[in-house]
DNA sequence: AAATTAGATGTAATCGCTTACATAAATTAA
DNA sequence: TTAATTTATGTAAGCGATTACATCTAATTT
């Protein structure tokens, strides 16, 4: 109606014959005006369909209510989980959430990192530890709080609300091995800006060693998320002449193409061979024959990101990390070493 | 370093030696500032670390460079992707989105328009058109471009970004049809607040209808991304003294649900039942059988809609709808009637 | 060489809101 | 009833940028 144009705090004051300090009380502070203004100013409100300018109110205020994440895709499952919980939690506490991809890119997560703050972002939500200093130096200096999610670490450098991606493939690996299987196959992602692969394949490495005779054959796939490459890999796994009687997927994408590939090959899974995944996605209950993987809580780990964030918003200053736990779990694509 | 605050126009200006003026052209429009001012003042953005405040910058320019989406959920890989196109085509045009979910819920989502409104949202992606004439009455009392993407209808009344779901389902059970099907039953979601599964139910009937001797048994499921409901609607179905030879799934996900519910029960597909999807998604080729199903451009649908927002935005206001194709997809799901 | 013009920079008003402080009204205490 | 509080409201000064307009400098034309 009216002029179309967007209503502002002096409209609706005018309207509702109060100034437009009350008017700003009203929507912030409710509890500081009388129950009869409260009236008047709710109904001026709604006549006009009035919502606040954020940059007016983020100028004067100082304060967005938003915060940012900045995910390497939303293509992948696990991400868009976890990140939906994240955004939950901060919509009930009334903060908005800004959300960019970066392509597993540090420069473009460089970029939106500065973007994001200078939307307001009171907070960010980063993935995994990996990128330069320069970036971290950056952060310090504007002082902007962020946690790191989907990875946790021991040393103390920054706030993680994650799983011990180290751990948990070590352990996964351990079972392989007590289950028989010495000649271990891996296939895993680039682990350039990605410390979550690369502990993973660290953790492989660490059980493996434990064990006499145990060996592991590192394969790498060009993609973390394509079914194909790792199918690929997979071929030329099975090319070798001494072959794995297991292979560890660094992650249930990976593993799925390789399971695919196997049906094309004719080769059966988990008779011929096992093959492992990481993440617990619904895909991994669904191939067939199901994958056994690594589950991870990636709902409660986006749950307790946000709910640290508030936390360091609200001013706390003393705060942990957040270790999720994970669990192997077992499925038909594993099996004893014959 | 420094106070550790951030950086202000005035402190880049004295910094350069220049006035906030010059510094902001510096940022906005480069080419009206000379060579050699702008490397000064390009040396002292550096230095500082200066991003430029948002709520200034818009409060002055009045534009906020930043676009809104609300989708129903995150957790669904039909959106992720198509978002995530969405994204990578606004933040080439240097535009920030800003995501927020809804949760199904028509309340929610008008709360989050005025919430991205308020943030300076610039032009909204709405998914589907079933929502309250009071939001649109809204929208458009505030003039804001918004596009309406993963449905598109002739009724003109919006614009849109999307696929003849009618259509679409309407072809794939002509192909159900043709393989000589008769009883034909239907397990969708919730058609509330979801024009999309409403049309995708209306197509299969308009299909139906055109054959002689044909029936539908509609089967609704109460949710439409639990692949377990959709099990146990299975169940229920095959409780039928008179039981449908095939079973159209109102999205891939309740399809997969189906699909391992009957090989619980053993009841093989194809061979005993046949079953189809809708979207297209990556378990559609992972699950076996393969399933049947519409194949829908979800990359390319959010490309599509970014790109006429940013026309919009740039104040075209010639544009159309833009329709996308679909087409059926046969696998190993889908067979002819014996 | 003077007049004209184009280009670069500066000055200061402005955007919409919040909030410290001042003031007025209502309540309680004396 | 008057003074002292408390509560509610108003006034006006910013918040950090942009930009119309004014000014100044340098280049071009005559």
């Amino acid at each position: 109606m009216f002029e179309g144009s967007k209503p502002k705090v002096d409209d609706v004051a005018r309207l509702a014959g109060v100034s437009t300090a009350t008017v700003s009380r009203f929507l912030n502070t409710p509890e500081r005006v009388s129950e009869k203004t409260r009236k008047k100013v709710g109904a001026a409100v709604e006549e006009l369909g009035y919502t606040p300018n954020f940059g007016g109110r983020y100028l004067a205020s100082q304060t967005s209510r938003t915060m940012g994440a900045i995910i390497p895709t939303m293509e992948n499952a696990i991400f868009a989980k976890g990140i939906q919980a994240f955004q939950e939690v901060l919509a009930d506490a009334g903060i908005t959430l800004l959300i960019s991809t970066s392509s597993y890119d540090h420069e473009q997560e460089f970029e939106n990192i500065r973007t994001l703050i200078g939307q307001g972002a009171e907070g960010l939500l980063l993935i995994g530890t990996a990128r330069p200093q320069s970036t971290y130096d950056f952060l310090a200096r504007r002082n902007i709080p962020y946690v790191i999610a989907w990875n946790h670490r021991w040393d103390g450098k920054h706030l993680y609300v994650g799983f011990d991606n180290h751990a948990a493939m070590r352990e996964l690996t351990q079972t392989v091995l007590e289950m028989g299987h010495k000649d271990i196959a891996m296939i895993a992602g680039p682990t350039q800006f990605n410390d979550r692969i690369e502990d993973r394949i660290a953790g492989a490495k660490a059980a493996i060693e434990e064990v006499e005779g145990a060996q592991l054959i590192l394969k790498s796939c060009s993609s973390n998320y394509s079914p194909s490459l790792a199918g690929q890999a997979f071929a030329e796994l099975m090319q070798l002449n001494h072959k794995p009687s297991v292979i560890l997927c660094s992650n249930d994408v990976l593993a799925v193409g390789a399971i695919m590939q196997a049906r094309k090959m004719n080769i059966s899974v988990p008779e011929d061979i096992s093959i492992t995944g990481f993440d617990d996605i619904d895909i991994a209950e669904i191939v067939t024959p199901t994958l056994a993987t690594v589950h991870v809580p990636h709902g409660r780990m986006g749950q307790a990101a946000a709910g640290l964030l508030l936390k360091m918003r609200a001013g706390d200053t003393n705060n942990k990390s957040i270790k999720l736990s994970t669990n192997t779990v077992l499925r038909e694509s594993l099996r004893y070493y014959p």
